[in-house]
RNA sequence: GGCGGAGUAGCCAAGUGGUAAGGCAAUGGUUUGCAAAACCGUCAUUCGAGGGUUCGAUUCCCUCCUCCGCCUCCA
């Protein structure tokens, strides 16, 4: 499949550096609080590339990790009179389960920053080592960026306004200052009274590590010098990302990542989400409205990745029919297929190949969606092998999209109160008498109730009416 | 201010140098006692505005307008 890259503006093959499985990387959460779906449009889309590679044939290897110490876990876990480490497993529970209703398949290594602290400390020693770092009096260690001429590339920092020199001057007068340049980023912070009991011994002193150290570190024990792709929120270009290459490419001397996958920002209302305006939803927050995990997914990848995608409540809904409309669609291709019909495991798309051709180039999820819609139409006039073998496609761009769809509602007699049954059925009566006012104050009753009554020719059904 | 991105029907949203996917909503019809459901249709002479290049631009170039993101630890 054709990526777009970052780094160097362009669409690229993706191709396994080591010639057999795809190695990558993907800027986890930091657990402080339940993530919200502009956290999750990052995460789904990096599930959709990963679904994307293994449905093509590509093995994978996924790491993303926990951000579990940095100043919001420290501070909010002090907050709530909890330790760091329960903390943060309580919300990383919150966020596994998160993830499992969205259908993210699990990454298949999950590094913790605390837990690759003697990892992150070498990756210092090294740098300092190696001239490209320098501990300060309190206990910090910095990055001397001065020392790492490629530094910017990834944001174009040199095509910035950003003088160094010029605000380092402004701030000169701070006693407090400990870096030689303002620009120079953190990689270990010596201990403070705010940190409680949350910090490590280190040969500086005791402290805790820098945030853009952490995933340097855990990508160099899991992926090495040099992997296939680095993954994260377009905000996390700069710095993060930045420093991450900084960092790495100086204490390891590898290339790095090879390629950059940044997804844009998810809007909400037109604008930023924010706690301040109210407008910053959660799966729970969405669930609490009826809205379940999948069309929250459906929703995410509805939109190309590097466009920022708008998020309405509407457009939930929009998801919910479409959702339904794929599952009837794919119901109608399942029952034209004859029993002797086994071509389960055609190896091509059939009508779905034009959606399957999007989603390879430079994902293209909204326009995978469509294909399988107009491939569904396509299909239409499918019978027999040539209907088992569209649907096979279609279940294979499922996956790889991720999407499970809604079982047709049957609804379980057991579960229909005894009063709404006698008042479907005293309503069913009324019908056939052809009391028809008296048949239709019945049936608005039951829609009181949250009841659809659907009359067929012979008998009729209930349905809870969807919110 | 610098850098980056976006403006396509009521809403969400693809796409392309050759004449606008798809979904939702809406709406017409069939069906139904009426509905619901189902099925069959309709739904952008036009792609923020104005210029330019071209046989031809929504797609390339320029200007303008509007919106969004980043600019030192936000996905």
């Amino acid at each position: 499949m054709r990526l777009f890259d970052t780094l160097t503006r362009t669409e690229r093959e993706l191709r396994p550096i080591d010639g057999s499985t795809y190695r990558f990387y993907c800027c986890g959460p930091t657990v402080y609080g339940p993530a919200h779906i502009g956290n999750f449009r990052t995460f789904v889309l990096q599930d959709v590339l990963r679904r994307t590679l293994e449905t093509g044939g590509t093995r994978t290897l996924h790491v993303r990790n926990i951000t579990d110490v940095d100043d919001k876990t420290i501070r909010d876990s002090i907050k709530a009179g909890q330790s760091l480490k329960d903390f943060t497993a309580g919300w990383t529970k919150k966020f596994h389960a998160d993830c499992d209703q969205l259908g993210l398949l699990p990454p298949h290594i999950e590094p913790s920053a605390v837990e690759h602290i003697p990892q992150q400390i070498a990756m210092i020693e090294e740098l300092i080592a190696k001239g490209h770092a320098y501990a300060s009096d309190d206990g910090s260690v910095y990055f001397k960026i001065a020392s790492f001429p490629g530094y910017g590339r990834l944001s174009r920092l040199d095509e910035r306004e950003l003088d160094m020199g010029k605000t380092q001057n402004a701030r000169s007068s701070s006693d407090e200052y400990e870096k030689d340049s303002l620009a120079d980023f953190v990689l270990w912070k010596g201990r403070k009274p705010e940190d409680g009991d949350n910090f490590w011994p280190s040969p500086w002193g005791e402290g805790r590590p820098g945030w853009h150290l952490e995933c340097s570190a855990m990508i160099r024990e899991y992926l090495g010098d040099s992997f296939d792709l680095h993954s994260g929120g377009v905000d996390l270009v700069f710095p993060h990302h930045e420093n991450e290459i900084a960092q790495s490419q100086c204490a390891c001397g590898g290339h790095f990542a090879a390629h950059w996958f940044h997804i844009a920002h998810l809007l909400v209302d037109g604008g930023k989400m924010s706690k301040s305006l109210g407008n910053l939803y959660t799966l729970e927050d969405l669930a609490a409205r009826g809205h379940t995990a999948m069309e929250v997914r459906y929703v995410l990848i509805g939109a190309h990745y590097r466009k920022p995608l708008n998020f309405t409540l509407d457009s939930l809904s929009a998801a919910r029919e479409a959702l339904a409309k794929l599952a009837k669609g794919a119901r109608q291709l399942a029952a034209r297929i004859g029993p002797d019909n086994t071509r389960l495991t055609s190896a091509d798309f059939g009508p779905f190949q034009a959606a399957w051709d999007s989603l390879n180039h430079d994902l293209n999820t909204p326009g995978a969606l469509g294909g399988m819609f107009t491939g569904l139409r396509e299909a239409a006039n499918l019978t027999g092998d040539e209907a088992a073998a569209a649907l096979a496609g279609f279940n294979r761009l499922l996956r790889a999209l991720g999407l499970t769809l809604p079982a047709e509602v049957v609804q379980d007699s057991a579960q229909i109160p005894e009063a709404v049954k006698a008042l479907a059925e005293a309503r069913w009566q009324a019908r056939l008498a052809k009391n028809w006012a008296e048949s239709d104050v019945l049936r608005s009753q039951l829609t009181e109730q949250g009841w659809t009554v659907k009359d067929g020719k012979d008998t009729y059904t209930l349905e809870r009416t969807q919110s």
